[in-house]
RNA sequence: GGUCUGGUAGCUCAGCUGGAUAGAGCAACAGUCUUCUAAACUGUGGGUCCUGAGUUCGAAUCUCAGCCGGAUCACCA
């Protein structure tokens, strides 16, 4: 942690500390930061000195203030109840600018934990256009292993891809009777998904399309040749198609282990719940009793059939053997906030401690017009299509406002696909959002773009340095401008900030912080003339790529790509 | 109805383990490009922090109740 603010705020509480002989980590506790920064840098409330002395909070404070001084401040003053520490603003900005250019992209690395943590994500169904929803799944479960990586964790990407259940055999009755081999073959998921709609459309008048349905997925399961043909068939071609999409957003996964390859490890998970005796009957079906206000936990149906959480047993249970993981995390929709309950709860009854380590990381609805979207219904957001039309409008904007640049279509991409993934990670996980293509594919204010542009406004500047053979410098770093001390503060938190989106598995935490470190230098930009040929240019260069460096760096924990020029 | 979750500016949202005049972006209006990329910057207007109690020196933040919205409540995943 060295270079980072905390030193100052650990030096305050020392300070405190001798002065007051409170515990030391309750002063830490209660130093905050004044909402103005004229106040500033950190604050001691002497409220709860109060008692103990016997005096006003006002009169305690100023004399504290009067007997604590220390070269890492500038000023200690009492205001109100308040002491105000003022940092030695030359001495964070030197000592962060030191940390960042020193560590380079490995600022902000940490030793939080170790160990290999399955990130369940993503999981889009075979024959079925991914949507929006996939692309959270997506991109949350990316950002999050990018950000557990950094902190000493081993992420592995796991793709649990819904390659198996009863609608392959709704989906071969319905190729059957109105598919195609060329259309297929031209392109899978469109004329897939179009077969699965008509056959739920057919099916509302023909319910005996159900059988049919019902049939071959009998077929498929005993090992039928055309059924399994076919079914391995659509796996391949539409698992072809998805990983086009993934290479389109950067995402790699570790495994796509889906639901078929379970198939044959859940009948041991079935005998495991017996011997344990676990398993009771309850209207026909074996359920696990998890408890008065619980619902059981459904095993096996009155068919004798399994459920998904059967599966996700047999899952966890083989992740575990496999990965002997230190945390399992579950990326996916929080409408499915119940069944991970179960599946944890019926983990735990097993005897498995690790269950603890299970965690859900659940995320917000997308709507559209306010409405639910339906895969069944056709009402869905297709996003092959608004990354499409991302990459589109970012070309427009690059060929209206940086018309001679080299590389367009990259950085088209890059800024398009950007602004979509940012959009996504930048506010809160639980946040339902209605879809808005305009809303989710803008480049100005608090965007993707908007981050990205600011590296970019960097990066020249370090260019245009270069040509005239300048380089920044460590050496006698006096920046005494408040923009720089500003900027310097933010880079500063960097650290702090990586592993609080670590704790609450959040990586709008580490969006909303490359907003407001991009806003911090767009205001050190528009005020202090970098490129003035005087001794302090080399000091305002580090600067400069320390920023560069961050906002780089920060991105890429979002799984956005930050271009030298656009 | 039970459980979970949310209600902050016209819109979309920040606000960390309670702390000093509640913050951004968008939209509106007014400025700033012969000067490092104006995808930027500056300024103006805009708020009963859902309501009511309680805890506290202090509550947008914690507790309880109510109102409103969303998710979910075993044989889909």
């Amino acid at each position: 942690m060295k270079g980072s603010s905390m030193d100052f705020k650990q030096k305050a509480a020392d300070l405190i500390v001798a002065q007051t002989n409170l515990p030391a980590d309750q002063v830490f506790g209660l130093i905050e930061r004044p909402k103005n920064a004229k106040m500033g840098d950190y604050a001691f409330p002497c409220f709860v000195l109060a008692k103990q002395f016997k005096k006003n909070p006002a009169a305690i404070a100023g004399e504290i203030a009067e007997s604590i001084s220390d070269e890492a401040f500038a000023k200690i003053v009492a205001v109100g109840p308040y002491v105000n520490f003022t940092i030695d603003h030359n001495l964070l900005i030197a000592q962060t600018l030191q940390a960042v250019l020193k560590q380079g992209q490995h600022y902000g690395d940490q030793e939080l934990g170790k160990g290999n943590v399955p990130i369940d994500m993503s999981s889009p169904n075979i024959a079925k256009p991914m949507s929006m929803g996939h692309l959270r799944s997506t991109v949350i479960g990316n950002s999050i292993a990018k950000i557990f990586e950094k902190v000493g964790y081993t992420p592995v990407k796991i793709n649990y891809l819904g390659d198996y259940g009863t609608q392959f055999g709704k989906l071969i009755t319905a190729y059957k009777k109105w598919g195609n081999e060329a259309d297929v073959k031209r392109d899978p998921i469109h004329y897939l998904f179009q077969y699965y709609v008509k056959f739920h459309q057919e099916a509302e008048d023909h319910p005996e399309l159900e059988d049919e349905g019902r049939a071959w997925f009998k077929k498929l399961e005993d090992g039928d040749q055309e059924a399994v043909e076919l079914w391995q068939w659509f796996r391949e071609v539409s698992l072809k198609e998805f990983k086009r999409i993934y290479q389109e957003l950067g995402v790699e996964f570790d495994s796509y282990n889906g639901e078929a390859f379970y198939n044959d490890k859940m009948d041991a998970v079935v005998e495991e719940l017996k011997d344990k005796n676990l398993l009771v009957e309850s209207r026909g079906a074996q359920v696990v009793e998890l408890g008065q206000d619980e619902n059981p936990a459904m095993i096996l149906k009155s068919d004798g059939t399994s459920i998904y959480l059967t599966r996700d047993l047999a899952a966890a249970e083989w992740r575990m053997k496999e990965y002997n993981f230190v945390k399992m995390l579950y990326v996916v929709g929080n409408e499915q906030t119940e069944h991970f309950k179960q599946l944890k709860a019926v983990l735990k009854k097993m005897g498995y401690d690790w269950s603890d380590d299970i965690y859900h990381v659940p995320f917000g609805l997308i709507t559209q017009n306010g409405k639910k979207l339906s895969t069944r219904k056709g009402n869905v957001v297709f996003l092959d299509q608004v990354l499409k039309d991302a990459v589109k409008l970012a070309r427009a904007q690059i060929d209206a406002k940086n018309p001679s640049l080299a590389n367009k279509d990259e950085v088209a991409h890059d800024v398009g696909v950007g602004a979509v993934i940012f959009h996504d990670l930048k506010n809160d996980r639980l946040d339902n959002f209605d879809f808005d293509l305009e809303e989710v594919v803008r480049f100005e204010g608090d965007t993707g773009p908007y981050v990205q542009y600011t590296n970019a406004r960097a990066q020249s500047v370090l260019r245009k340095a270069k040509a005239l053979g300048k380089e920044a410098s460590l050496a006698d770093i006096n920046l005494d401008d408040e923009w720089a001390f500003q900027t310097a503060k933010d880079l500063a938190d960097f650290p702090r900030i990586i592993a609080r989106a670590e704790e609450k598995f959040e990586p709008s935490v580490v969006a909303k912080y490359s907003l407001a470190l991009a806003k911090k230098f767009n205001k050190y930009y528009a005020n202090v003339k970098i490129l003035t040929d005087d001794e302090q240019l080399p000091a305002r260069l580090a600067l400069v790529e320390a920023v560069s460096t961050v906002l780089t760096e920060a991105l890429r924990l979002l799984g956005v790509n930050a271009p030298k020029e656009m």
